[in-house]
RNA sequence: GGGGAUUUAGCUCAGUUGGCUAGAGCGUACGAUUCACAUUCGUAAGGUCACAGGUUCAAGCCCUGUAAUCCCCACCA
């Protein structure tokens, strides 16, 4: 196979995809029942366990992938691919979601374009064109995942209303009513009067607005005697003369009479909901009230007198310190009424219009109902001020509407065991977090977590398995029972007829059980992919369903869900702002993926992410991405060639044991190790496996030292999940060491064994962040065999450690030469100046290479007394053949050189001059710098010389 | 009100038990270049580590306080 000579990531990465697909390479290797009984792995999992599991938080089957999904695709997989190459067992689950609300809010939205609306068709009816709706818009999503290099196990996919996950929820669920954690309750709920469901309080959002307060007189009765909750009908307006308007001056005569001298003064944002109110409360400690407390106020607009009650809730501080109490419309107040045992007056439909309220505000919007009462209310005079202020209003997160709190029977999950249970085992560090603060995070919400209301109205979900008995003569038969047929409207049971409940589950209640149901998890079998060892999403996902994977996790299994948990923060526009399609900076990955490939878009979103974070994004870590790529390529095409050159020359691979160059003499530094030097021809340690090259000058210990501490810090860097910090690592070795270093020195001194056991190494190792370009480069190889995918993690190679050091002396000399000849008047210094050295054997030993990498015409050694421009190195004695004029335009270099190691030297003298510093510092502190100062000095009489000299 | 974070180079970010002269990428400036790569190579400039105290031989890192920015939860009658 001939590499092409440019790097074209389009032209491979699809193909690639499928040929791994074809080859099986994402399964795991480990069935989850065993046939042998070699896996006695309960414990002790996270060394020893041959197996790592690790699922997709599920994107909208529906849908298209956003830049979040790419972030997390990248971490999950380049995990997956790490610890496949780590030799685990992997098995990277994928997942689909039905995305109940999202998807209905599409549907909804083609269903009333085509004039039609939900109301029209029955609950199976609508589940059923969902259904068709979201199988036609499928497969995108799974075609953008693939494009993006997911390695995952395509037979496993999971989607979140497949038989099995219906099967688990209605297990869980039937398991919970029966410990009687599963109740009906009439709360109020979120609602959304335009999608006409109830939310739970985590999707509500809320924004600050500014809002008006309104304060309206209410006038003491003249009786004011206590009113008791009995004596508040549910149904107080039954059309009555008495109940039509008034003039505004008009005197009261009904049913009232009323004390005109005293009343009480209420503030509210929302007058229209005074029909509803059944108190008004008053601080037991204002003094301004003390007295008012058991009377009854005359509720204006109405017939109705209410009492002033004595609670903690009315503020003293706010408006006018007395609060109108509507328990069926305000949080708050459904507490307080709670609190007094207060009724509940429902005067707003579940369309948003008003009810149980006088004919004349019946059937308007609680919009035109405020209108109206307000100007009712000033035509009275009972509309004593107007304040406007800044509060924050709950909307609906998907069309805005304004959240209205509302009075509904709903299900009810008691939630205190299951949060207990989560903290104990939180508490325990069974769970490590990443980023770890997120632990407190979690169980400080968990300690305030309130019961969980799971009841929605929207038909695109999992139904709810309860039936309500409608045969009213079986008196002793239960209301609701659990039954699992809920593809029937209806059934019997002992002769009693039920109906189903039309509401379906929060979507929470159903994701809690992701990680149980996409193992496989059993009652039955030992599981070795449960708990998972990791679980991937997005730090906004915490409280709706981390905290709700581990509830659930441990209620049904006992066991947590998964061991560790890794968050990660939002994706942000190169300028750090949000992305949103109102602003127009949504950033498409594919978009990406298509311009710069997929090991591009991969390396780019990775790198400078931490946990937890939200952090900018722009293309240009991308294009940068893409550069480490291209030099991927060329490395391995320039190693190619010269394998190519070499089996062209010799006697095939074998010989390539020997080494190639005729400057063997020169290639080893005069300080290596041993006569022959050939660190590496030991065999490896585990396995009787011979490595298969020796190593033969500084550059190839050199190189084989580095590899070896980039293998080390990668590993650290992906146990501890710092992902950046690993790319990093990476771009260092592959780009600074091998390709400017390394790489530049072979093509003086060729080992072409050492060349691709290298590369190798190198490809496999960068292989789980840019896996397109390494199994494209793998499959071009000559020599390679397999996939790289399915390879093994490298061994450390050997190498000769002094010999190392001696090239990391060579890179100081180089460098500062470079540096040198920049700084000199002039151009191409390079070529008109050459080195001289005079009596150093690591120079003279490797007077060709350092010709080579300074890029230096001439090196010779200096012949007689010392001239030109000393390079300024402390132990290395070298000159650059300059002319006496040229040096003298360097002399401001020089001094400003002087004085900068001067001012290092100061600093150093100064730490030493410290005897408490050397009395308490570790020791070897205090010698490296005593050595500095020696070095320093040295450096600083030379470079004094040199400039006595011009 | 409760909780969590952030503040380091022009920009985006590293800097994990405190330890040599605080790093990277991008950007900028200057220079190089016939064959692995201009998606390149080399060199350089650029920092009061938000501020004020404290602990320590030693603080970007630990402690206290202040300021600014952001996120989450609750509340806002």
């Amino acid at each position: 196979m001939k590499f092409s000579s440019s790097y074209e990531p389009g032209d491979f990465e699809s193909d690639i995809y499928a040929a791994w697909e074809a080859a099986g390479v994402f399964k795991p290797t480990i069935s989850i029942f065993p046939t042998d009984n070699n896996s006695d792995g309960h414990d002790d999992r996270e060394d020893s366990s041959p197996c790592y599991s690790i699922v997709m938080p599920p994107p909208n089957a529906n849908g298209n992938l956003h830049i979040g999904h790419g972030l997390t695709i990248a971490l999950e997989d380049s995990l997956t691919r790490y610890y496949r190459l780590r030799g685990k067992s992997t098995w990277y689950i994928p997942g689909a979601d039905h995305a109940g609300f999202e998807t209905w809010v599409v549907y909804e939205r083609n269903l009333e374009a085509k004039g039609h609306t939900r109301f029209e068709f029955d609950r199976n009816e609508l589940y059923a064109r969902v259904w068709d709706f979201v199988a036609e818009q499928r497969g995108n999503m799974e075609l953008q995942l693939r494009a993006l290099g997911a390695s995952c196990s395509w037979d496993d996919l999971t989607f979140t209303l497949d038989e099995n996950v219906i099967d688990r929820v209605y297990t869980t669920f039937e398991k919970m009513w029966n410990d009687g954690m599963i109740y009906r309750g009439e709360k109020l709920v979120n609602y959304c009067p335009k999608h006409q469901t109830a939310f739970a309080d985590i999707e509500v959002e809320h924004q600050d607005e500014k809002g008006t307060l309104w304060e309206i007189e209410y006038k003491l009765t003249k009786d004011a005697s206590f009113v008791t909750p009995e004596t508040v009908s549910r149904e107080p307006y039954e059309a009555s003369e008495e109940s039509e308007p008034h003039d505004g001056g008009r005197e009261r005569t009904g049913l009232k009479e009323l004390q005109n001298s005293v009343s009480i003064v209420v503030s509210t944002t929302r007058p229209e909901t005074l029909f509803g109110d059944v108190a008004v409360a008053v601080n037991a400690e204002d003094e301004r009230y003390k007295g008012l407390i058991g009377k009854t106020v005359h509720l204006p607009l109405t017939d109705r007198d209410i009492p002033i009650i004595a609670d903690e809730h009315a503020d003293p501080e706010y408006g006018t310190g007395a609060v109108k109490i509507t328990p069926a419309h305000d949080f708050d107040d459904f507490e307080v009424g709670e609190r007094h045992n207060l009724p509940r007056i429902q005067v707003i439909s579940e369309d948003g219009h008003m009810i149980n309220v006088p004919e004349k505000y019946l059937g308007l919007t609680t919009m035109e109902c405020r209108k109206q009462v307000l100007k009712d209310l000033k035509e009275q005079g009972l509309l004593k001020g107007e304040k406007s202020i800044n509060h924050s209003v709950a909307h609906c997160y998907k069309c805005g509407t304004v959240i209205e709190p509302m009075l509904k029977e709903q299900w009810f999950v008691d939630v205190e065991k299951l949060a207990k249970t989560a903290i104990e085992h939180l508490e325990n560090n069974e769970i490590k977090f990443h980023p770890e603060n997120k632990q407190k995070v979690l169980i400080n919400y968990l300690k305030n977590l309130k019961d969980w209301n799971i009841s929605r109205q929207i038909p695109w979900g999992i139904a709810i398995p309860m039936f309500k008995k409608v045969t009213e003569e079986a008196t002793d038969e239960p209301d609701w029972i659990f039954d699992r047929r809920t593809n029937l409207k209806e059934i019997e049971k002992g002769g009693v007829k039920y109906v189903r409940d039309e509401d379906t589950f929060d979507t929470w209640f159903s994701s809690g059980h992701w990680p149980i149901v996409c193992t496989n998890w059993t009652e039955e079998n030992y599981n070795p992919y449960y708990p998972l060892n990791v679980m991937e999403t997005g730090a906004d996902l915490l409280f709706a369903w981390v905290a709700r994977m581990i509830m659930m996790g441990l209620y049904v299994t006992g066991e947590v869900p998964f061991r560790e948990v890794y968050l990660h923060g939002m994706v942000l526009d190169a300028h750090g702002k949000k992305m949103s399609k109102s602003k127009g900076n949504v950033i498409n990955p594919m978009d990406l993926v298509t311009k710069y490939g997929s090991d591009a878009f991969r390396l780019g979103i990775i790198r400078g992410r931490s946990a937890g974070m939200n952090q900018a994004f722009s293309e240009n870590s991308v294009i940068s991405g893409r550069n480490l790529c291209n030099k991927l390529w060329n490395i391995s095409r320039l190693i190619q060639s010269i394998v190519d050159e070499d089996e062209g020359e010799g006697g095939g691979p074998e010989a390539d044991a020997m080494c190639s160059t005729d400057h063997e003499d020169l290639a080893r530094g005069g300080l290596g190790a041993g006569s022959e030097g050939h660190a590496a021809s030991a065999s490896s340690p585990e396995k009787d496996i011979p490595v298969a090259y020796t190593t033969n000058n500084m550059g190839e210990d050199w190189i084989c030292r580095e590899i070896n501490d980039c293998l080390k810090q990668v590993e650290q860097s992906m146990k501890n999940y710092r992902f950046s910090e690993a790319i990093e690592t990476l771009y260092q070795t592959i780009w600074d060491k091998y390709a400017d270093w390394f790489l530049e020195s072979q093509k003086i001194y060729r080992n072409v064994p050492l060349l691709k056991t290298t590369l190798e190494a190198l490809l496999i190792v960068i292989h789980p962040f840019a896996p397109f370009v390494t199994e494209a480069i793998w499959q071009n190889l000559s020599w390679t065999e397999g996939f790289i995918i399915t390879q093994k993690w490298p061994q450390e190679l050997k190498f000769d450690p002094i010999s190392a050091q001696n090239f990391e002396s060579l890179i100081g000399i180089v460098s500062e030469v470079r540096g040198t000849l920049q700084a000199l008047p002039g151009t191409n210094n390079a070529k008109k100046y050459a080195l001289m050295y005079d009596n150093d054997s690591l120079v003279e030993d490797n007077s060709l290479l350092i010709r080579t990498l300074a890029k230096v015409s001439t090196i010779n050694p200096l012949n007689g007394a010392p001239r030109g421009l000393r390079v300024a190195l402390a132990n290395h004695e070298l000159y650059l053949d300059a002319p006496e004029k040229v040096v003298a335009e360097y002399r401001d270099s020089l001094t400003e050189k002087i004085l900068a190691v001067g001012r290092e030297l100061d600093s150093l003298n100064a730490r030493m001059l410290n005897p408490n510093y050397v009395d308490k510092a570790p020791a070897h502190l205090v010698k490296e710098t005593r050595d500095a100062i020696k070095e320093k000095e040295g450096l600083i009489a030379r470079l004094k010389n040199q400039l006595e000299l011009i």
